[in-house]
DNA sequence: GTTGAAAGCCGTTTACC
DNA sequence: GGTAAACGGCTTTCAAC
């Protein structure tokens, strides 16, 4: 089980993952080779899943988030799969949810403009069955993060 | 602007950012130092934003994603800053989006069980006005990815 | 068994072509 | 864009507590 130190590890890992080895020993109060040999503990555990860069989407023209809704007639594990396979293969997707309530699964979806969205849309119903969808568009991200509440 | 070996080197990075300098170089058919020359371009230009680390998020026992959907009857200036200064201040929230159509916002908020949901929701309708909200559980992350689609 | 210091090693970074 | 060398941090080992 994880205490508050390597609670506090992980909360900084997760803002900047720049961070040396030495600057978060200090942050934890904790010589080097202590903090080191925890933090190849918790990626040894799977607390930690990878590290990454995020990238800025203004200087890539990436502006347009679409909230996708989605209600299928097919509740079978076969209609699941294809569907799973088709969301996995599209880049655009960048979330993918099977929900409770009256909408079956909810997508985030990022594209350039509008124009991009509409090929993306005619791209998603051609590769699966889908009885009724709904779009959404953000009109601003007010949040956005990857840090978990840890 | 970008060319093909920028866009290139965003993808490996976004994927994986543990690959060494010379790691990207060799997948990009460049030597170390141009390479690195360009990663940090793309750094002081912007189109890299941060590195972080993924944290999994089984063993931290934060399993449930709500989507929370909000009305308000006030649509001023004074309103939305304080709606974006609460949600930024509380941690389950992950993702708000200001959206069009009859909704007007939309969180995305990861806590441990419906207990925790419970609490975070007095939480926050003790913090601004909400004409109206409605909750949705995921019963499962089909998918969930931060690399853009460069 | 756990911590801290010290040393080798490897990747990053810079100067130069 | 490539080469080569200096630099700094990561990783491991070992002694001390």
């Amino acid at each position: 089980m994880l205490d508050a130190i390597d609670r506090a590890i992980l909360r900084l890992l997760q803002h900047d993952a720049t961070l040396s080895v030495q600057a978060v020993a200090e942050q934890v109060n904790l010589t080097t080779s202590p903090c080191w040999r925890r933090i190849q503990a918790l990626e040894d555990q799977g607390y930690i899943r990878r590290r990454v860069a995020l990238l800025s989407r203004q200087p890539l023209e990436l502006g347009v988030d679409v909230f996708v809704f989605i209600k299928t007639n097919q509740h079978n594990d076969r209609w699941l799969n294809d569907f799973t396979e088709a969301v996995l293969a599209m880049p655009e997707v960048m979330e993918a949810y099977r929900m409770s309530g009256d909408v079956d699964y909810l997508l985030r979806v990022v594209v350039r403009d509008i124009d991009a969205y509409d090929r993306f849309y005619k791209q998603l119903v051609s590769r699966v069955k889908l009885a009724d969808v709904s779009s959404s568009f953000a009109m601003e991200q007010l949040k956005y993060t990857t840090e978990l509440p840890v």
